[in-house]
DNA sequence: GCCGTTTTCGGCCCGACTGTTTTCAGTCG
């Protein structure tokens, strides 16, 4: 691990056991102000200590320095450790249980023995909760279910399977009679990896009439919440929705407030504050200092219809639902960024040859019927033995199949290709005499995935500036939530891929998602050239296009950076001479 | 703990909902 994430780890922990203690809670925020800037900081956190130019950074102060150093020789921050003795770990975990709070927690542990979720359950059913003020029957059947759930359940969700459910959802209630407006905000809508919670915003006639509808459904297995305006559900599926209705001339301020992240809406209303104006749900108004919300008093607010209104108000570019994340610049407009509709080809796909369930003549009307012009049939090398991995026989036989196949769809460019392992050592799982016959070549890491960064970094590296290799598939090999994959030294890679003309793949597998959208904001600045791929395996891998783009669209990429966006002859340019479009983008 | 065109102290986003209370604390997003 990095020592950025490995500081943003204990920052972390440091801050949940203050909360838990009782410590301001303005502190425990500059901590987990802390833990964000260190996840986003571009540079190494022990280099900017060796200059002295920790507290330059926006959100490091004298105090976090301090313990930034102290970290750096000893290898532990002192308030941590302290902490660490007084405070028992397993009350972090209670943080993730709903309706359990810091000041909750610091009361079960003062005054009921609860030291972690194990004690938490037996300390419910002995009645020693009971017996705590403020501790009715209702908010102690609540934990108890909260609990059951959080035990159950991973804590995020991935897009791919949060998407279908949101979507069925929105189609549902938006049908319901009066319904006028309808659609999801939060992380979904910014296209985050993985979801929390669904959070969908409508506007109707009669609210009541949909939130009934909502909490009403047979797929929901408990309503947690049900007001005038709002209410939350889990579903049986597992994830917990929250429907909010609202009137429509604030539906602007309402999709950027649900939308977030949290971090964009802060810098937002500071903005507001210092142009002399509030910011809320319901719209952006004069602050006249009076602490009555404007909108209970009838004031008309300055802009809340479309979220362009507001941004324009707040003279700030319209900023993408993609890019409303911590450590973009609210005040600097972005590219134009990619969209599903710019990409054309399909360049990383796989057969019944190897591990794929289409034919080459079902792979192509696969990639017709989404509109593109090219197809690439890049299966398994020989080593990816569990995949059903090509000798050099039966790749010669098949890039000779695809050949053929060129005479029944002359409306698409099919492109023969491979998916070649890179050995542990750097090395590829073909000669290059082989592979100089191919029209593509995607080489990917698929084992030895837990080397050391080093290691890692020097095996990707002889990839990309291998003069055959056009594209490094899924790089890191990480699996979401499943493996976290290798950890190169990115800016490295990308800087040898910008050079050598060499595309990183973003695998839009919503259980991939590699390059993650970080790591693509690194790309982008380094002007490496980007694929955007499903990897398909079946017709319906296809349709996980979205997931890529938005990943995409997270790093702050344009169409014309992306390999997939170039018509067909530019394309077949690019693989010829992968040198001719080295250094050509940003 | 951090920050600063109201700057070295005093503020830090703010509204909805619940449960346990008789006016509000705690949680959530």
């Amino acid at each position: 691990m990095s020592i950025n994430r490995e500081l943003a780890a204990h920052f972390d922990m440091l801050a949940s056991l203050m909360e838990i203690s009782g410590a301001n809670a303005f502190k425990v925020n500059a901590n987990r102000t802390v833990v964000r800037v260190l996840e986003s900081l571009d540079d190494d956190v022990a280099q900017l200590a060796a200059a002295g130019t920790l507290e330059k950074v926006d959100g490091i102060g004298k105090g976090t320095a301090t313990k930034i150093h102290a970290f750096i020789e000893t290898g532990s921050i002192p308030e941590l450790d302290a902490l660490q003795l007084e405070l028992p770990e397993g009350l972090i975990g209670l943080l993730d249980i709903s309706g359990l709070g810091p000041k909750t927690i610091g009361r079960l542990w003062r005054d009921a023995d609860v030291v972690d979720r194990a004690s938490l359950r037996t300390a419910i059913e002995d009645g020693r909760l009971a017996s705590l003020p403020r501790m009715g029957a209702k908010t102690i059947a609540n934990i108890s279910d909260s609990l059951d759930f959080a035990e159950q359940s991973a804590d995020r969700t991935p897009i791919g399977v949060a998407h279908p459910l949101a979507s069925a959802l929105v189609d549902a209630l938006g049908a319901v009679a009066g319904v006028q407006r309808i659609m999801w905000a939060g992380s979904l809508r910014r296209g985050c990896e993985t979801i929390g919670d669904i959070d969908i915003l409508a506007v109707a006639d009669t609210p009541a009439d949909l939130i009934e509808a909502f909490t009403s459904r047979d797929d929901v297995l408990k309503v947690l919440v049900a007001g005038d305006t709002k209410a939350s559900v889990r579903l049986d599926a597992g994830m917990q929705v929250d429907l909010r209705v609202v009137p429509d001339d604030c539906w602007g301020a309402t999709c950027m407030y649900f939308t977030g992240s949290k971090e964009h809406n802060i810098e937002l209303r500071g903005r507001a504050q210092s142009m002399g104006m509030r910011l809320n749900e319901y719209g952006l108004f004069p602050d006249d200092g009076d602490s009555t919300p404007p909108q209970d008093r009838g004031i008309a607010p300055v802009a809340a219809a479309t979220e362009a209104d507001i941004y324009a108000a707040l003279e700030l570019p319209l900023r993408d639902p993609a890019r409303r994340e911590s450590g973009i610049d609210i005040t600097t407009a972005d590219a134009p960024l990619i969209q599903v509709d710019d990409i054309g080809a399909e360049l990383h796909a796989h057969t019944t040859a190897s591990d794929g369930h289409l034919s080459i003549d079902e792979l192509v009307d696969a990639a017709r019927r989404r509109g593109m012009h090219t197809i690439a049939v890049t299966d398994h090398s020989v080593s990816s033995v569990q995949a059903n991995g090509l000798s050099v026989d039966r790749l010669l036989a098949h890039v000779q199949a695809v050949h053929e196949a060129r005479d029944r769809h002359p409306d698409m460019t099919l492109l023969a290709g491979s998916e070649v392992d890179i050995h542990a050592d750097g090395s590829l799982d073909y000669d290059d005499d082989i592979l100089a016959q191919l029209d593509i070549v995607v080489a990917s890491p698929h084992a030895s995935l837990k080397q050391d960064p080093a290691k890692a970094t020097a095996r990707l590296l002889a990839a990309i500036e291998h003069p055959l290799v056009h594209i490094i598939g899924h790089p890191t090999g990480r699996m979401i939530g499943r493996r976290p994959g290798l950890d190169p030294d990115m800016q490295a890679l990308v800087q040898a891929a910008a050079s050598c003309g060499t595309a990183l793949e973003i695998n839009a597998n919503p259980r991939r998602l590699d390059l993650r959208d970080r790591d693509v904001r690194h790309a982008v600045a380094a002007g490496c050239l980007i694929a955007i791929d499903t990897d398909a395996h079946t017709d319906a891998h296809f349709d996980f296009l979205p997931y890529g783009v938005l990943t995409a669209q997270r790093g702050g990429l344009a169409a014309a950076q992306c390999v997939n966006c170039l018509p067909a002859d530019a394309l077949l340019a690019w693989l010829a001479d992968k040198a001719s479009l080295a250094g050509a983008c940003g």
